[in-house]
DNA sequence: GGAATCGTCTGCGAAGCACCAACTATTTAT
DNA sequence: ATAAATAGTTGGTGCTTCGCAGACGATTCC
């Protein structure tokens, strides 16, 4: 927690003060660009915007349970069952009753689901090209990769430089 | 800026091609995270999210006739004239006719406006905190800057390499 | 046996938002 | 000067998303 302060330093004394730098109304702001043309293309795959989120939350969190999956998407659980109840339908989800607990439902992509997500990622390269624009493919890497990190959570710090990371 | 992508740069030998690598729904999802979160934060200052990011355009984008801001935001202009209503009411911005075309309103930040946004942003911290957690802070600013550059469109298309349109 | 937990289903109500239509003020074209 | 186009405003309608509450069966834990 002292590293880049020196580079920040220039304007003020204050420690935290650092950014009003707030990425909330900009990430707001892009998510709904992108999402609005994402509907358009996702549409003849049979998908939606939240749909795609909770795939991409399911592969990179694999088999967890419905709850936890709540949990992670911040939504009612309610509502996520429906959700699933849409993508298994596809077959693009399983849900089997856990072996330890069987009240619970362990939810999993299929072949199909990833297969489909792919190519659902493909389809919306045009859309993020056309919000990204302004980003080079490097730094759309860049962004993919701090985005991946910021949303799969904390963990992976220990194999990169910052082996002590995160005081948090 | 080089170091954290030397640091990054650990994983993948390609610079580019690979991306399945989409970030729209990972920002839909971090989007979402920050904004359930802004929602109880921003309500004391009378705030929502949806006026934070417009205030937040407007300062990055100054002066604009209301279509335009409609454009960018890419909503209903009708829909528009209620959301600065409301700014305007709470005198966070001003409605001014433009002097070169009378049938515009040139809308721009109020000093209170840009006031309020400050403090707003500063009061998101903690929200952004718990959703960020798992970037340092100069993750974070790299993370503003490219949202920041993608949001505010810069124009440079002509100066870097897309005169003829990313060929991908 | 009784309490707590997980998942499911249903329905209610609020909010966001796109769309349509009508109207004013102003500019531009003929 | 008249007509057409443009910027903004207002009101209304309807769809979709989503949180929330209630009830239920299945299962686990004490």
């Amino acid at each position: 927690m002292f590293r880049q302060l020196g580079r920040l330093g220039h304007m003020s004394a204050q420690p935290l003060d650092s950014s009003e730098h707030r990425s909330g109304a900009l990430l707001d702001h892009l998510a709904r660009r992108i999402r609005l043309r994402s509907e358009s293309v996702l549409a003849p795959l049979g998908l939606r915007p939240r749909h795609l989120v909770a795939l991409t939350v399911l592969r990179a969190g694999g088999g967890t349970g419905q709850q936890a999956l709540a949990a992670t998407l911040e939504m009612d659980s309610t509502n996520i069952v429906g959700l699933l109840n849409d993508l298994e339908a596809k077959q693009l989800i399983e849900r089997r009753r856990s072996p330890e607990d069987r009240r619970r439902h362990v939810v999993e992509l299929t072949e199909d689901g990833a297969k489909r997500l792919s190519e659902a990622e493909c389809a919306l390269a045009g859309a993020e090209d056309e919000v990204l624009g302004a980003l080079n493919p490097v730094e759309r890497e860049t962004l993919y990769e701090l985005l991946n990190r910021a949303a799969t959570g904390t963990v992976n710090c220990a194999e990169v430089i910052c082996g002590t990371d995160d005081p948090r």
